[in-house]
DNA sequence: GTCTATATGAGGATAGAC
DNA sequence: GTCTATCCTCATATAGAC
């Protein structure tokens, strides 16, 4: 929305229009390239083949690579915001997060989350996918991370007993950690292709169980400490 | 092993001596550079300047970067098979995994298990590392990785009561799987700049009573039935 | 704003002297 | 076996006509 300035009246905006829909074009085809290949391995050329534009206008919309994926990252993150805006506890986040990477709950699971979730493995490892310290996409994924890491927590601390999170402030924080690593974990698993033929539905339910046992112990203690 | 014929009897074995050290200089030097930069941000020139010889040299022992790395997963998995030849119940394995990234614990977890947990990111997931669907390493890193597992779920075995077992025969491969998802999440955040400060040795801990709480319900269940 | 042709640079790999 | 010089490919990015 900061770009192109306002052109004469008359045109009814359709020059704008078009404009826009070319930035958009670009951007889903960017988006379906990186859930395939990857940073390093989607290509200007690629997107600009994928889109329909040439090579050109892929870079009058978008003046790097590094800025087409900041782009599509603030895409992104503003799609994810939207979704988890509702209350959602550790049973429904990882069911989401595990169960949905089967692509079994595909209308649940967008786009748009996945390749939050792909951002995370090329941003939080250095030395994967090609984003170095200096690289503006890292910083824009890891700007919004913080965002979403905090949204998470409020949602897991939402979801608890209010005794229990009075008595033990930082448990949903380790909860969200915990969470967050299962689900990264069983996303890295997920894109192999060795699945093992593994049942992500169970092991979301596995891994829910094990995380509500954690709480029940806290619950536990505040609860013998009252007595 | 296989490489290089017999040469003349007199030369004390000298020259093979050298080709052999050079050999492993590059290795070692692989070793830390795809540690540091991962499998794309490996360079063979780095690699050459690293290990102090020559890109001639390189190619001479290596007839490719896949090969090259190939080599390189051969010697972790060597070193891995070794470490993990004795006993090693679940909180021990989650400590190693997860503690063992902290660097606190450095004397325990060596450089080849990190590539491992390394190559397991590059491999399994195809859209990051550039491991690409027909890659060499890939395929050979897939192949340890099925005996690797394997080994894991003989040692959890092992350490769960024999009737929890008996009655839940694959409650050991779902366990190590979990703890695998576990152990990779938390390598993926390791490997961030933005730790958040966590504190491993906890989140081990935390992740150990998780997964023993797991193993507390279906012990009851087995024993219940029992009754 | 859209498009074609091309510059530039990095990285994997080879040739061939020593 | 070791080393230097060089080739080839491919990906990012730009120039400039339309």
């Amino acid at each position: 929305m900061t770009r192109s300035a306002r052109r004469s009246e008359g045109t009814r905006g359709t020059r704008q229009a078009r404009s826009d829909k070319s930035r958009e074009q670009i951007l889903l085809a960017a988006l379906d390239l990186a859930l395939e290949h990857g940073y390093q391995g989607t290509t200007m050329a690629a997107v600009s083949a994928s889109s329909g534009l040439p090579i050109g206008s892929v870079y009058w919309h978008f003046k790097s690579k590094e800025q087409l994926f900041v782009a599509l990252l603030e895409h992104c993150y503003t799609a994810w915001m939207e979704l988890h805006s509702g209350p959602e506890g550790l049973r429904r986040k990882l069911s989401r997060g595990i169960a949905g990477l089967s692509g079994a709950d595909p209308e649940h699971y967008t786009k748009e989350e996945a390749l939050l979730k792909a951002a995370a493995v090329w941003a939080l490892s250095r030395q994967l996918g090609g984003l170095g310290e200096d690289n503006e996409v890292r910083a824009a994924y890891l700007r919004m991370r913080v965002e979403m890491f905090k949204v998470d927590v409020e949602r897991i601390t939402e979801s608890l007993p209010a005794d229990v999170v009075e008595r033990f402030p930082d448990l949903p924080a380790k909860l969200t950690v915990l969470s967050l690593a299962l689900t990264d974990g069983f996303y890295v698993h997920a894109n192999s292709d060795v699945h093992l033929e593994l049942d992500f539905a169970e092991y979301a339910d596995m891994a829910a169980r094990a995380l509500e046992g954690l709480v029940d112990d806290y619950a536990r203690r505040a609860a013998g400490e009252r007595t």
